[in-house]
DNA sequence: AATGAATGAGATTTCATTCAT
DNA sequence: CATGAATGAAATCTCATTCAT
């Protein structure tokens, strides 16, 4: 094929194209086995091409997490203004809390398989979730609505690993929604399952 | 340099030794980035030697899961045994058998790690750890232990979530003991942290 | 962002600019080492935008020793016309002779130091240099100036390399006067050095 | 073809293959226009057999040019030996000395066309003579042999530069003999060329 | 049982150059 | 006059794997 620009092409258009084949494949086959030749062909692109629009894999992967963690942060300083605004029972709250949450990962699957399961900053994004859950549930059991027999942080930690497995396996697969997980989550970690 | 058998040499100590550090790589690398090279490098011989033992790092790796999942299944299966003979009330016996597993994770780092977490396997392993649970709550809610609210699948589900998260946070880096997981575990999930 | 020619933008300018800057890279880096992509860079301008003013890489290296060359050969054929108003001694005269050369290597740093030693042209160049010195050298051994027991064209060969090496280590480094260097020279290939 | 050993291979051989084929191509093309590709080309063999024995194109590039350093030191160390023992006048000595660093070029003339024209380090090495060099010649000029009007660090450039183009253009090329070229040098700068 | 020597297949990345606008 | 977008052609290097001994 010959040399130089293509009729009708468009930077911004192709860069698009190549983030998101590149988020197909690193959420399918994990960063390793991701390949930046399977992507420029998928694109119908040359390699040269991607380094145009990207600095090297490592980099996109990192752009790509990092959308993913800004839109989760967006999304949950938004929840914590309407958790303000509106007059809620705290279950209720954390209800929707989790159920945005859940919404959020369903309506972005692959970015969620990315930033959430194997970013390597995952770990990291998740044990900053834990400490602040573990805050907020510290301040809730001292205003007396937790009881005080448990170490909040190793219940913060199940919680999180609850969320993540769920997510996963519920979740991303469409077997349930996200206002059925976030119920069940709810209502296992403040009453427990026994019949009393 | 000369060629040939070694001197005292023993093809199922070498075996083992290969084994071993493949099982220290694999943990600490993944799968990925763990390189043939590296392995034969730490047992001192060349890489013909691996394959002399391995047919692919593939099998190796495979061959490596099958040893933590055997071992797992074990204890689980002396588990059960151990039900029958001892009278303990059911929570005590949920709580015997994560603490069970938690130590048997403890003992086992480094196959954790990669039985658990790395390998392909370790899905379709905790799919059936989920319904083996489910079948459990399912039984003991028909039983009248537990409440008829819950879908005892998606229960099940968030607990081995929850495990996985504790025993890599927890339990592998050793700042909770078995026993605690195991008890922060079945309270969470039996009465709730909810004040009442 | 926009496309097309650029407000207040002239095409002598712009050529001029890139000429300038390559001399820069090609006399900081060398042939190989420059590229395409930092000149332009530098000169704040597009790729293509230097094959509108240069066929190739190897192109505009051709013609930035052309212009080393021609304005060395404007300043030797001037030296010559000198000769022939002035009234000098031999000696003073090729010791003048070198002061320009040296002189016009200063003011020159860049372009002398791509003409005279990265282009493979410079080869060619200095034989020539060498040849012109040896006729000279022979001429005036014939009137009688210089000894008959030398190879003319061995001496003229090592006072280019003398001339060289201190324009690279002494002139271009600012470390010694066109004029000393001249005067050294003369004096060293007329007298030697040894006491008498 | 297959994979694995050749019939009758040799790692020692075949290294030094790559070796002499790369010290062939560094020699003529330079080190950016050598490429690992040519090498194993032209040694029948396959890229990662050069990785096999050579870490990389910079490591085999300073690795000749290592081997051109020691065996250039070798000599200059023996030739010093030799000047205790035989009683010399101090210009046979001198024009002895250049003799043999000429008869070297000329019995290594690749490495010496890598060693001495083309290696980074060509620069420091160069320095180094001037330095030695300046150090005996005002020894010398203070024991009375040679005039006090000269600034020696420069006449020691000046020679440097004269073996350097000498040495290219004369010995590599096989014109003249290092015997005569030593004499030659010898002669100028001892006593310059003018009649007397 | 083990080594020495080699390769197939591919990965990422770079750079000069060129169409289409 | 100049740019935006793209490519051809390579280069260096890595890694699992395999013959021949």
């Amino acid at each position: 094929m010959a040399r130089g620009r293509k009729v009708d092409s468009d930077g911004e258009v192709t860069k698009r194209l190549l983030l998101d084949i590149a988020i197909e494949q690193f959420a399918e086959y994990g960063y390793h086995a991701t390949k930046i030749s399977e992507i420029v062909k998928k694109a119908n692109v040359t390699q040269p091409t991607f380094y145009l629009y990207f600095k090297s894999k490592e980099v996109i992967f990192q752009e790509i997490t990092k959308i993913f963690q800004k839109q989760l942060i967006n999304l949950t300083s938004e929840s914590l203004l309407e958790e303000y605004i509106e007059e809620k029972s705290l279950k209720k709250e954390i209800q929707s809390g989790l159920t945005n949450i859940f919404t959020f990962f369903l309506e972005n699957p692959l970015l969620t398989q990315i930033g959430f399961y194997e970013a390597e900053s995952a770990r990291e994004m998740k044990k900053n979730m834990v400490e602040q859950i573990t805050e907020n549930l510290e301040t809730e059991k001292k205003l007396g609505y937790f009881s005080e027999d448990y170490p909040m942080n190793l219940v913060a930690e199940s919680l999180v690993g609850s969320i993540e497995r769920l997510t996963l396996n519920e979740i991303l697969t469409g077997s349930s929604s996200p206002a059925d997980i976030a119920k069940v989550l709810v209502d296992v970690y403040f009453s427990g399952i026994q019949k009393k």
